[in-house]
DNA sequence: ATTATATTGTTCCATGTGGAGCTAAATGGA
DNA sequence: TCCATTTAGCTCCACATGGAACAATATAAT
């Protein structure tokens, strides 16, 4: 039985092959990940959502990212024991607490990115540069339709 | 912040994009094929390959599916506590078992995929269907040269 | 044939992760 | 002002899951 068989037998073959592309390129890096800098996945979200915007509250992580509190919670809390964020209390809102990456978090997270970012180039060195601008396109178009696809 | 902001800032955007979509695609699917039919991941892994082709090792699976073997095996064991496989020793090694799914397992995984292709229908109802051709195909490129990526 | 090695499938253990509920604080209404 | 409701973040708990070690069996080497 070779795995090839199954991608062609299902009824939902995009979709199929979207989790598969996940789990054989997402789920390695994240490992690899934990092993060479101790950042889970969760944390990894934290961080690159502090690294693209400053002065943010968890509640926005959890909206953006739609992972439950407790999730973004104890990734938070981790990272600043890791001195690779910073939490401050809000003036306006004692509840919410201001957060932001350090320096530290900020080489952490750009060495990571640069492996994912190796990883990708790896993987669409099969497509032309044509191809792959089709791709993201086509992958660009149903993201951003996600909201529709409840409905 | 939007999460769209993000989507365009990383330097891996085509494997972003993708694991996007399994989070927001996969992972709503696989909580409420739980909820209804009480499979969990590997189990329906496991039901897809036996669904596919008969008399099939627990180690086949874990082969094909890049699995380790202490997830096939329990969801292979409660799998067939449900009723939905059945084991049988092989004769000729006898460390083996024989695997094959059930009536009862087939109605089940059938519903379960219905599921799945249901969505993906609605995943993509914003593309063409020479769209849904070319994303199909690209997507098969890159998935089948998954050896190659670890070169 | 006998011993060493490899393989199959399992159990044990540590940990990641989500749901429910909790506390503290802010907001809205009487 | 006072109480009800909502919200932010955290803790408890249950469970999915992978790594490592293990027992049973098969295979290879001498």
């Amino acid at each position: 039985m070779k795995l090839i068989d199954i991608l062609d037998a299902t009824p939902f073959p995009i979709g199929y092959r979207i989790a598969f592309i996940t789990n054989f390129l997402r789920e390695p890096l994240l490992r690899q990940m934990e092993k060479d800098h101790g950042i889970i996945r969760p944390e990894l979200t934290v961080l690159m959502c502090l690294s693209f915007r400053s002065d943010v509250h968890a509640r926005d992580i959890c909206e953006v990212t739609e992972q439950p509190s407790n999730t973004v919670s104890r990734a938070v809390a981790s990272l600043e024991k890791k001195g690779l964020i910073q939490r401050a209390k809000d003036r306006i809102d004692s509840r919410r607490q201001v957060l932001n990456i350090t320096a530290e978090g900020q080489v952490i997270h750009d060495k990571i990115i640069q492996l994912f970012a190796d990883a990708e180039i790896a993987m669409l060195k099969g497509l032309s540069p044509a191809e792959q601008d089709q791709l993201q396109s086509l992958l660009d178009k149903v993201a951003r339709s996600v909201g529709d696809w409840k409905q």
